[in-house]
DNA sequence: AATAATTTTTAGATTTGTCTAAATATTTAG
DNA sequence: CTAAATATTTAGACAAATCTAAAAATTATT
């Protein structure tokens, strides 16, 4: 089945409030979709038509897994073409979004099917975030946050959770990225900070709220 | 300046058809574009005030400097694309064209000199015709079509102007790409045929409908 | 439990791109 | 040069996606 771009741009976000927040709301989604909640009850009832939400007036929504089938099929190409643009074309991680947010709605099925191919059939982004596979399933690294990371253990940054452009920035900035071998000297008590030692720089201080969203593998 | 997906459609195809056409009317183009007159009154009046179209009602109307420029832009993506399509995703020449027809639509300019540089900066898409430079320039080949090459010289093919389907299909059958060398044998009075050499293989006749759109270089 | 605050939905518009049917203009032919 | 044929434009509708403002429902607070 065909969708509008506006229709999967919705599924594509519900999907991935469904992981993060127990309710998704019609104001949480309007805020991920930047429009407003009456745009969004106007969606959810051509959703619903289609069979891609479960949706009562009043209550909050969930996707059906057909929705979910579809959320997966988008995000699998959104996420082979950052693979692309960053692997081939020489992007940074940090300017791939927006691009890959357009070539995600690209309809061709044998195009991404190729696509993965040429890129080698890889299982995660530029962000580290999993790509699903041409049956919707998805590798799931064992993973810990900077601040659930155990102290004086060698790990290996492989996800961002928060991928503004402030954080992407800040990362740059500290030349963390995915794949990036780090240590945590020390957690500090008084405001939740951690010193992290990279090879061949000086030892850097992280705030809680960043270390938060830096996800390894030890 | 940004443009929807339905304007830029309408404002390639009036590119490509004054080039083969004297004159543009509203009937001509609106089956380009797969609508109706009506629909095509409508849009001219949108890309007049955007200043793309010179255009008065009841005449055949054309594309101002602006137009063209915008036209040529889309066109060099089309075709970059279809470039990418076949040299590195492996794609037949004849299974590009509908995927490009999206694909020309994504708007970021960086995407596009990357895309272009990656591919060694092609002059030519795989079905013979110039991908305009970033200036949009065009390299244009002194070419011929069967109708006009000489007898007994090999010529190389260089492009297909009719490239819908059956004509794609027709030069498969026969084994007939850009870059295949043939040498005319014989043009014949009665109806226009011509037969033609491929190295390797028996001499073929080609009707003269389809000689007429089979463009060599000498 | 009643009221206040918040969230969600409806009502009514707007924009873009399309359509059909009817009106109007242009072109072609007798 | 008129009449018929053809092409183009207008009028009026519709679907998709959005908006604002108002109404209705839900949730939170005294
Ligand atoms: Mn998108
Ligand atoms: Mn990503
Ligand atoms: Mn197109
Ligand atoms: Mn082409």
């Amino acid at each position: 089945m065909k969708f509008t771009e506006a229709e999967e741009n919705y599924i594509k976000s519900i999907y991935h409030l469904q992981i993060t927040h127990e309710k998704v709301s019609a104001t949480l989604l309007s805020a991920a979709v930047n429009t407003r909640a009456a745009s969004v009850t106007d969606m959810l009832k051509k959703l619903q038509l289609k069979k891609l939400v479960n949706y009562k007036p009043y209550q909050s929504f969930t996707l059906t897994d057909k929705g979910v089938k579809t959320a997966l099929e988008i995000i699998r190409k959104h996420r082979l073409w950052e693979f692309f643009l960053v692997s081939k074309l020489g992007f940074n991680w940090d300017e791939v979004h927006d691009i890959a947010e357009e070539l995600e709605h690209i309809s061709s099925k044998e195009l991404i099917t190729r696509l993965d191919n040429y890129l080698g059939n890889p299982s995660f982004d530029p962000h580290g975030d999993p790509i699903p596979d041409k049956n919707g399933r998805i590798k799931q690294l064992k993973q810990k946050n900077l601040i659930e990371t155990p102290l004086k253990k060698m790990a290996t940054v492989s996800s961002i959770r928060d991928q503004s452009n402030e954080m992407l920035e800040l990362l740059k900035h500290y030349n963390i990225s995915i794949g990036t071998r780090l240590r945590i000297n020390k957690r500090f008590e008084f405001d939740g900070s951690v010193e992290i030692k990279m090879e061949k720089v000086p030892a850097a201080i992280l705030s809680e709220q960043v270390a938060k969203n830096i996800f390894c593998t030890i």
